[in-house]
RNA sequence: GGUCGAUUAGCUCAGCGGUAGAGCACUGCAUUGACAUUGCAGGGGUCACAAGUUCGAACCUUGUAUCGACCA
């Protein structure tokens, strides 16, 4: 017997143990059976699950699971991504807070070690918290994006896109985090409202021009006009008036008209630059007039273009003002040099208020781009970076999902990719970062650039010369590229390029320099070859995670099964960063082969209050606490470190205690899946409440005593069943309403509605095999019928395995835990094939007689309680008007009826006693002698509402059929089926109504 | 500003042309033998609003309002 409870903790990391050890993860092997293949979106290596993770890895898993019981090729493949940014971030501060030299001090190859060995210690946890959720990956095939293999894809992808003009090096204005000092993609800036500031500054007209000016008093009422020696611009970063090359106005602007082609003495670096008309400055904004700082800004840097206008750098990579050749470049004064940004725009602002030049302080909403990892404001700034030729990757990407050979479910997901997709910006994949996939790019001068400075030097007899190409400065013009897989294959090329006569070599570590010497007395002349001393951006790895996970780009056996994937299953907020790019990279190196058939894109997990979890938010639930539970300090602890605004604590521990004043119980990880599963339908968010997981707890334990029931009766287990053997009604009904249910799992499942799915195998269990099923088959398994004893034993531990295993997906550990303790196993319950595979059976007749035997029973129930006879209270019934299979299936079914309904006699007969109940089933009229329990006047009052419900359905029903458009316009069927409902419901009304008629006389 | 989406029972959400549903919460009744992490019965909804299409609209179309997400 099992115990009376089943206590998740005893069984669920001992049960995965045992499906590890047996291997029951990894691929079948059966290379005749359908492959079916899902990657996991590799977490990053930082990462603990969340409650998206679980949720993603959940839909994955069911998927798994099934497909494996449906007999395919299964593999789900794990992993984790390296994170660049925020492993490098991680790890740096890590070193901080214990005192350690900072990355720079320590050096690039000490510093990576560092990381490596952080990685080891304490990354990937999110995998072991994996383990906890029963997720079925195997593990013996896990990949990291910067295992060795997978380097290696990342680096033939970068070559070979190089050499067929897909990645080029450029120089354009970049979004530079200046906290990480890197530069990052479009797609990692976000923008943020935040209160601002616009400064109107008056830069002085040159040469003593002047306009008139509408002007306005204090009010802001029209005032006349007056006569300007000045234009005003109005700027929310006046900093960078350091860097303007040029003054804006709109073409069509009256005030302004005249003053195009003059210019402006900016003040404080006294530069003269020209005002120019552009369609950009827009009249309504400001003052109408703009400040051009192409260097700085991503529209000024198009307008300074089209006006030939300078480009002015003011800022390090640090965001401080620029010293040395570009400070006076700029005529950046002494005071300002080295100073941070934002003290810059103190500085500036009080300058332009002592000159007179400051007119007015506009308080407003400014839109802030922010880098998503650092939070600190992107600077848009000039660097060389290598860019990825995104347009021309798009197309084909595009054409597919167009052509359906991958499909976005829910569907409405491929215009979201498509406007992205026609709208696609270079890809920026070169970050000044430490941690990632180094650019297997080298430099060497151009030969052109070499032979320039060897004429420009023939005097000397020898010459070294250092061109640095660190992207921290902005100059690589003259250098030579050599892409290669390899420095051996960089220096072969660059040997080729030079010729015989030059002697070419790698540079020494940490050189930031290319250089290369002549020496005409001994006749030698040598370059030193750079690596680029970048890495690529995060997401080119993970672009070639289906593929580079399978081992290309060797032919391996598992691409050949494994690529394509089945599905990819993710969240909306990654289908750019992630499934735009998989799709590219996949049908460009896979011979046009998409990398997926289906992207399944699930809700985001928020708080039952619909706010995103956020620890910085102390709203997150864990899913492990879920899973192990949580008392309530323990979880006012967790949620109130780490707040973004630590003075919120109280409130967030009140908040907490009074939803949780408990903290979380150990629900377990079935319970915490299945609400997920539950929850998983095709909308945009699942606002998770606990409520929900207790729900679905308990109906793991209504399982587990279903089991317990079964047991006790001697139900055979581990027994196969033949429904065409079957001579009970009740068990061959309960074989077609399995059935029924697994064919509607199925059909859910595949469409990926998990919701439908696990709300079909929740009916099944609950109401129709525990609350009927259970109960119907008291009287047999109770009885003395040995023969329908023992069918309904068999039938009774068959359907609870089957059940088990049309559960398993969803909640594994207390299905797979019934399974091991119900029978001697040789095999797991995750191994049996899925129920119903080879076809459903049905029997229509018995499902029509035990569904009047439910009718039946429901409304006498339904009646008793309605005119409050006491439920201890036995009573007799007769049945008026039974036709002759009523009154066989009052036969047959008596015993269970008066269990049931608690009754103390079943007859058919001709007339009713005095003071019964009357209620009609079907033909047959149900009377209740009831007598002394029921007062005459509520029972006409019951009767009276009854009546009335069926009069307006009635009604309602004969005027639509009496409604000629509707007989001749709607589906016949429609029609002959709203023709029997109203026959029913005029039989039951006439019966009804002569009940009443009987009484009130 | 552009795009996508939401508005259904007290709450969280399904349903998306043919009798308005689930879970939780609520009300009444039930307590020896599967299960109180329970059972039985029940109350509760002009499906945001307006117009249109249709024999028929929660569902399709258009508009309005409110809320949200993403992209500028």
């Amino acid at each position: 017997m099992i115990d009376q409870r089943f206590n998740p903790k005893d069984h669920e990391q001992r049960i995965y143990q045992r499906w590890e050890e047996a291997g029951c993860f990894k691929p079948s092997g059966d290379t005749s059976a359908q492959a079916y293949s899902v990657m996991i979106p590799p977490p990053n290596v930082t990462g603990s699950l969340h409650m998206g993770h679980a949720l993603n890895h959940t839909v994955q898993d069911i998927l798994c699971r099934f497909e494996r019981m449906r007999g395919k090729n299964v593999l789900w493949q794990p992993g984790m991504d390296h994170a660049g940014i925020a492993t490098q971030m991680v790890v740096e501060r890590k070193l901080a807070a214990e005192g350690n030299q900072s990355r720079r001090d320590m050096g690039r190859d000490a510093f990576i070690n560092k990381v490596w060995e952080w990685k080891e210690e304490s990354g990937g946890q999110i995998l072991e918290q994996d383990k906890r959720l029963g997720s079925s990956m195997d593990w013996s095939r896990t990949k990291f994006t910067l295992d060795d293999d997978m380097s290696e894809a990342v680096t033939k992808v970068f070559v070979d896109l190089y050499n067929y003009g897909l990645i080029y090096r450029d120089k354009r204005l970049v979004n530079w985090d200046p906290h990480f000092e890197t530069a990052i993609s479009d797609l990692e800036v976000e923008t943020k409202e935040v209160d601002g500031h616009y400064w109107h500054l008056r830069y002085p007209l040159a040469d003593g021009v002047t306009y008139e000016h509408p002007a306005f008093d204090e009010e802001g009422e029209p005032a006349g006009i007056e006569t300007r020696n000045y234009l005003v611009v109005a700027t929310s970063r006046p900093e960078t008036m350091l860097g303007d090359t040029c003054v804006a106005v709109h073409p069509d602007d009256e005030r302004y008209r005249g003053l195009v082609g003059k210019f402006v003495d900016l003040p404080i670096v006294g530069r003269r630059v020209p005002i120019v008309a552009d369609e950009y400055a827009d009249p309504e904004k400001g003052s109408g007039a703009v400040k051009i700082t192409p260097a700085h800004d991503f529209n000024d840097f198009e307008v300074g273009k089209r006006a030939g206008a300078d480009v002015l750098n003011i800022l390090t990579s640090k965001a401080a003002i620029v010293g040395g050749d570009e400070a006076e470049a700029a005529g950046i004064p002494e005071q300002y040099i080295g100073l941070d940004r934002f003290e810059a725009r103190k500085a500036i602002v009080t300058a332009f208020d002592e000159l007179g030049f400051l007119q007015e302080i506009e308080k407003l909403k400014i839109e802030q781009p922010v880098g998503d990892r650092s939070g600190s404001v992107v600077e848009p700034w000039l660097t060389d970076q290598w860019y990825v030729d995104a347009a021309t990757l798009a197309q084909p990407s595009l054409e597919a999902v167009q052509q359906g050979k991958t499909k976005f479910v829910p569907e409405n997901w491929d215009k979201t990719y498509y406007n992205w997709m026609n709208d696609i910006q270079p890809w920026c994949v070169s970050r000044q970062l430490w941690w990632g996939h180094r650019i297997p790019v080298w430099f060497g001068p151009s030969f052109e650039t070499f032979e320039a400075f060897e004429n420009s030097k023939r005097e000397d007899e020898s010459f070294d010369l250092g061109v640095t190409v660190n992207a921290n400065i902005s100059n690589t013009s003259g250098v030579k590229y050599f892409v290669a897989a390899t420095s051996e294959e960089a220096l072969a090329q660059a040997r080729s390029y030079y010729g015989d006569g030059v002697s070419v070599a790698l540079s020494e570590n940490d050189d930031p320099a290319i250089r290369f010497a002549f020496n005409l007395k001994a006749g030698t002349r040598s370059v030193k070859l750079l690596q680029d001393a970048d890495v690529l951006d995060t997401w080119f790895s993970s672009a070639l995670w289906p593929f580079s996970t399978q081992g290309w780009p060797n032919e391996t056996d598992n691409l050949k099964a494994f690529y394509p994937s089945a599905v990819l299953v993710t969240a909306f907020d990654i289908i750019f960063f992630w499934v735009a790019r998989m799709m590219m990279m996949g049908i460009k190196f896979m011979d046009g082969e998409v990398p997926f058939k289906d992207v399944y894109i699930h809700a985001i997990v928020r708080d039952e209050n619909g706010k995103k979890m956020s620890k910085s938010e102390g709203n997150v639930i864990d899913p492990v606490d879920l899973i192990d539970g949580i008392d309530a300090d323990a979880l006012v602890a967790k949620r109130t470190t780490g707040l973004r605004q630590p003075e919120k604590a109280p409130q967030v521990e009140k908040e907490t205690r009074k939803k949780y004043p408990k903290g979380f119980e150990a629900y377990g990880a079935d319970a915490l899946r299945f609400t997920l599963a539950a929850m998983a339908t095709k909308g945009r968010d699942i606002n998770l409440a606990v409520d929900r997981v207790a729900g679905y707890r308990n109906f793991g334990t209504k399982l587990w005593n279903a089991t317990r029931f079964a047991q006790m009766n001697e139900a055979t287990f581990g027994q196969s069943l033949n429904p065409q053997d079957l001579e009970l009604s009740v068990n061959k009904w309960i074989v077609s309403e399995l059935y029924k249910s697994t064919t509607a799992i199925v059909d859910a499942l595949e469409e990926y509605r998990f919701n439908d799915a696990a709300a079909a195998i929740y009916k099944f269990t609950w109401d129709i095999l525990c609350d009927w099923y259970l109960e119907l088959s008291k009287p047999v398994l109770m009885g003395d019928d040995e023969a329908a004893k023992a069918e309904t034993r068999l039938t009774l531990g068959w359907v609870l395995e089957q059940t088990c295993a049309a559960l398993h997906p969803f909640s594994p550990f207390i299905t797979e835990t019934l399974w091991e303790q119900t029978g001697e196993r040789t095999d797991f319950l995750m191994q049996q094939t899925w129920p119903g595979l080879d076809g459903g059976w049905g029997d229509e007749a018995a499902a029509d007689e035990m569904n009047w035997v439910l009718r039946t029973i429901s409304e006498i129930r339904s009646v008793r309680s309605n005119v409050n006879v006491p439920a201890s209270a036995k009573v007799p019934v007769s049945l008026l008007d039974a036709n002759d299979e009523t009154a066989k299936r009052v036969e047959a079914h008596r015993d269970v009826i008066c269990r049931m309904a608690r009754l103390d006699r079943l007859a058919l007969a001709k007339a009713a006693p005095d003071g019964a109940v009357k209620t009609v089933v079907d033909e047959a009229t149900l009377v209740l002698e009831v007598a002394e329990f029921i007062d005459t006047s509520a029972e006409v009052e019951r009767l009276s509402k009854t009546l009335d419900k069926l009069n307006k359905e009635i009604g309602g029903l004969s005027g639509r059929l009496g409604n000629e458009a509707f007989v001749a316009k709607a589906p016949p069927e429609v029609v002959a089926e709203q023709r029997i409902r109203l026959a029913e419901l005029q039989g039951t009304r006439d019966k009804l109504s002569a009940a009443r008629e009987q009484l009130s006389s």
